[in-house]
Parts: structure tokens; C-alpha cells; sequence
DNA sequence: TCTTTAGTTCATAAGTTACGAACTATTGAA
DNA sequence: TTCAATAGTTCGTAACTTATGAACTAAAGA
């Protein structure tokens, strides 16, 4: 009982600006995103668990996997016991360019400022400690 | 009772992605933010209860309003009775450049997508019909 | 067959959103 | 001044969404 349903990725027209904003705009979605789609979009995420820090579990990490490849962003494959996560970035650049890689960058800027931030903070804090 | 509290504005450094991702989400409010920021950013809104159609009530057009506004989209304004929201693109172009751009263009490109399949759908109901 | 690995599904608790009713704040007229 | 009108805000609540532990599935290997 409770069988495993086949995976659903919508067809390029189907993929929607609300639905991708939506998706990225939670930030572990983002970030994984970020990782998959990051160099050059050719990246394959096995074994998902690996992925970003162990403080999320498994079942809200295959939540964020789903909604993922349900508002078009990735493709996902079983291949035996794991999952191959593949961005589909070259797609949707064809129907929305220049949207991806946008949010990437952005992204980026935003996560360089905020290590930025913590290396001070924690010079800060070295400081007043002794 | 239940004064009307001061209107929230973020400063620029504390405006996020995901914060501007989750509120061009939702189609209403990517709409209005498009009116707003469509003409080079220079757009101002007035009386918000004439903009967009009818249909949406007011008490949610104003939530909608608030979620652009702490998100950092927009500046809102009281001018007499009347709000006066603008866009704030100019300082996010600064922070996140290209961001707001690409999303303005993809929604653009998915918006008249729409409108040609509308147009399509309704003379292939006027054949059907006589 | 049994076990392990890697992930999915389900139930539910917690959080978020939409909208009507009641309110506030400003303007303009009497 | 008071009163009415206009333009929006706030609040309560019902409807929806999301996060997570527990129980499950599906493939691989011993």
C-alpha cells in the first residue's frame, strides 16, 4: 500500500515565472539549486542526503526535491537505489532567458556578503574575547 | 484602538533574494509590480483600489501592497488619503544587478504568451459556436 | 531470503494567506 | 467644529501550505 507514484516533470509551456520564483525563493531550495545548477549547468546531485548540511531531514529534503522538479527546475532519474537530480537550465533559458542566471547571481552576491558578514562578526568576536 | 502602525521600508542591505523571489510569486502581486516598474521605474501608483481589476478586495490588494513593500520592492507613501507607491529598482539594480530586469522580461514573455493562446482559444470557440 | 541504502508517503502540527467586517486617517463641505 | 466621503489598514477566522517523524517502498547486495 502507499505506492511510490510516478515522478512529474512539467513540459517546457508548462514551467511558469510565479512557479520558478516561487521554488527558488525558499533558501534551501535556492541553495541547492545553486549547487546543482552551478557550473555550467551539468551537475548531477546522487544521493541527496549528502547534500547541503545533515540538519534536514530526509523527508523535508525530498519535499524541496519535489517541488524542485514540479515547478520545472530539475529532472530527476532513479538509478538503482538513488536519485540523479539534473538542472534543466538549458531549457528554460530558451523560454525565459537570462531569469536563471539572473537569480543565480544574485544569489551569489547575496552569499558572499553574508560570509563576508560572518568572518567579521566572528574577528569581533575573538577580539572581545580575550 | 488598533492605530494604524508606521509603514516598514527595509534599508537596501537587508532586503534578500528570497524575499523578493517569495513576492513576485504570486501573480497578482508580479502584476502590480510590473505596472509600477514597467515604465523605466518611474511609474507611481495612486489609489491602488483602481489598479488591476475589480475583482480582488481591498483588504487583500493592501496585504499585497505590504508584502512588496517589507519584501523592499516598493516605497509606499501617504499623500493625503492616498498611497503613492514606487518602485524601488533603481537601489535593488545597485544590490542584485539584472535581477529585477530578468524577472519583469520573463513575466513580459509569459504574459503575452498568454494573451496569444487566449486570442487562439477564443476564435476557436467562435468557429465552434457558428 | 534478509539487510542495507536511499528515498517517498502519510498524518498532523505549525505557519501563512485571503477576505469580510470593523476600524483609522485625511479631506472637504456645511 | 462637526459630518460625510474617500482610501486605505487591521483583525478574526477559515482555507491553504509547509515541516517533520513514523512507517513505508524499491533496488542492490550478501
Amino acid at each position: 500500500m502507499a505506492a511510490m507514484r510516478p515522478l512529474i516533470h512539467p513540459s517546457i509551456e508548462d514551467i511558469t515565472v510565479e512557479g520558478i520564483l516561487h521554488a527558488l525563493s525558499d533558501p534551501v531550495r535556492v541553495a541547492i539549486y545553486a549547487e546543482l545548477a552551478g557550473s555550467n549547468c551539468t551537475n548531477i546531485c546522487s544521493n541527496f542526503l549528502q547534500m547541503s548540511d545533515r540538519s534536514i531531514p530526509k523527508s523535508t529534503l525530498s519535499q524541496h526535491f519535489r517541488a524542485l522538479r514540479e515547478a520545472g527546475l530539475v529532472r530527476s532519474e532513479r538509478h538503482g537505489v538513488e536519485m540523479h537530480n539534473t538542472s534543466r537550465c538549458v531549457e528554460i533559458e530558451q523560454r525565459f532567458p537570462g531569469l536563471l542566471s539572473a537569480i543565480l547571481k544574485a544569489h551569489g552576491i547575496q552569499s558572499a556578503e553574508r560570509a563576508r558578514a560572518a568572518r567579521r562578526k566572528q574577528a569581533t568576536a575573538r577580539k572581545q574575547g580575550g
